[in-house]
DNA sequence: ACTTACATTATAATGATTCTAAAGTAGTGT
DNA sequence: ACACTACTTTAGAATCATTATAATGTAAGT
């Protein structure tokens, strides 16, 4: 739950203009209670719901890459077709319902501690994804 | 390390005819002594160096294809425009260097058990995979 | 206001994957 | 061996997500 304000000083520290378009996909992305997660294919319909002058689905593109490449969207590891973003940038895991195609937050608590016994010289470790696929 | 025959008898224990396609892919794929990670990409050029004639591509994508169906291959879950395969069919996680776009094994007792607190009622938990992504 | 670098846009291009429908082949029965 | 039928392969077209292009628009500093 953040306002117009907040978006706008985000951006801008960031070095992002805030643009009109920006700020209206931010609204859709981040004044929610929960984390949001979902395709652009999902994103462009919410958007084009909400206005009545559409945004071009290449700035949708560009945003979600920049808001990613910022750390305020998360890519998630599934294979898919179609890409999955998360706005919950923390380090956690997810359920993936493979008969919605759902992805569902697991809290890092909701998962034991991941120890990785093996190591590759000269590599660091960036992430430590679960993904944890369900069906009824 | 199996031959010829071995394919044959598993392809058509399984319902699928043991085609030349079929099996010369089996050898690419089997004849290891390692798991194999790969992209169609790959594949189709390692078949195309090692014979003559070669396979069609829809060819290539409907074998992987049943032969995933088949369970005897493994689809890894990575978000990257093209999907990777393993030979590894059995419960086991991966390294995934982000420089090289490599796949690593990471045998089961790598990893600690991983325990899942959080239920889904009514859903059934299909497979647990962690994805560790690495780098220079 | 003027300028410039950054953004948006419609459209085309790309690239992986899937579809199509025609030609080929394996396996069965004769 | 021969014929039949269902399954396979194939080249090429189609599809779908994503990225590139290049022209137009806009934010923000001077």
């Amino acid at each position: 739950m953040e306002n117009k304000e907040t978006f706008v000083k985000k951006l801008r520290s960031s070095g992002l203009r805030p643009t009109k378009q920006r700020l209206e996909i931010c609204k859709v992305l981040y004044e929610r209670d929960k984390t949001f997660h979902f395709t652009i294919e999902e994103l462009s319909k919410i958007l084009k719901k909400k206005s009545k002058k559409s945004i071009s689905l290449a700035t949708i593109y560009n945003t979600v890459h920049a808001f990613k490449n910022k750390n305020y969207l998360k890519e998630i590891s599934i294979n898919s077709n179609k890409s999955y973003f998360d706005t919950n940038v923390s380090n956690h895991h997810h359920f993936f319902n493979e008969s919605t195609h759902e992805l569902i937050d697991l809290k890092d608590t909701d998962v034991g501690v991941i120890k990785i016994k093996k190591k590759i010289p000269g590599k660091k470790i960036k992430s430590v994804e679960v993904l944890v696929k369900i069906s009824s």
